[in-house]
DNA sequence: CTGGCTGCAAATCTTTTGCATCCTG
DNA sequence: CAGGATGCAAAAGATTTGCAGCCAG
């Protein structure tokens, strides 16, 4: 993978005020948005912000790994800003999903590795939020 | 969770003859289908199959244990057959998931729970299959 | 300037739902 | 026979795509 096409990807992300926007509504953001919540977001400072705009954007930055899709919910694709190495505790009734900053060791024995070259590793934690478990015993 | 319920849930399940032909098509089955994977597959035998049936029954099989859904792959929903506790590797390329029957210590600190009663987890690699690499060589 | 980006709408794909009819238990 | 199950079609969501015009570098 030659630097020099990391070079150019990086100049060519052109800095536009709705990309410049869904940056700033991504940054520091632990709530593990959805598309539809970024659209609806930042449509509020930018009217015309459009859906294709925002999927445009989000896969651009994926490709350039400055957020990473989530897998977590099967309902629809989520993503976090937050690129450091952690896993995720998803509630399995609300889908609130909360960043586990913890470092696990998962190596395991090549003979399962079914001729795969692995690349990385994800826990989803599943489980019952406080929220919901409140709300259940009412 | 009162025993009687359980019981009345099975005794519920009837066992139509498309019922039996999804049961058929999952057994065994380490390919981790998609609803449309099964649709496609059992409509040979039962022609007249509907996607409406094929996703009642993954529904009502899922909620009896019988099968488990996968969030791995972020463009549609699949199942699993294999039931008892396992993780997986999933090809970023070609989606290819395969099971790994190995377990892990993955406790940590209450600190980190954020409130939540943690029910279960789920590890999910990612790699490169030996297909695809090979692929991606020719 | 120019190639990438935007907005809008239409198209795709997956999954869900309403409902009349059917059939297992 | 009753209530759950099926099939069909339409609806609902989520995501993608085509394209003309726009603008950041």
């Amino acid at each position: 993978m030659p630097v020099r096409s990391e070079k150019h990807r990086d100049r060519r992300f052109k800095m536009t005020p709705q990309r410049l926007a869904i940056l700033d509504y991504l940054k520091g953001n632990v709530q593990h948005p959805a598309a539809d919540d970024v659209f609806r977001a930042v449509r509020r400072k930018y009217p015309t912000m459009s859906f294709a705009t925002v999927y445009n954007t989000l896969e651009a930055l994926k490709k350039r790994g400055m957020v990473k899709e989530l897998t977590g919910d099967p309902d629809k694709k989520r993503f976090d800003p937050n690129t450091s190495p952690h896993h995720h505790l998803i509630c399995t009734n609300c889908r609130k999903i909360v960043d586990i900053p913890v470092q696990f060791d998962l190596d395991f024995a090549e003979q399962y590795r079914e001729g795969f070259v692995i690349t990385g590793s994800h826990i989803e934690f599943s489980g019952i939020c406080l929220e919901c478990r409140n709300r259940s015993r009412a």
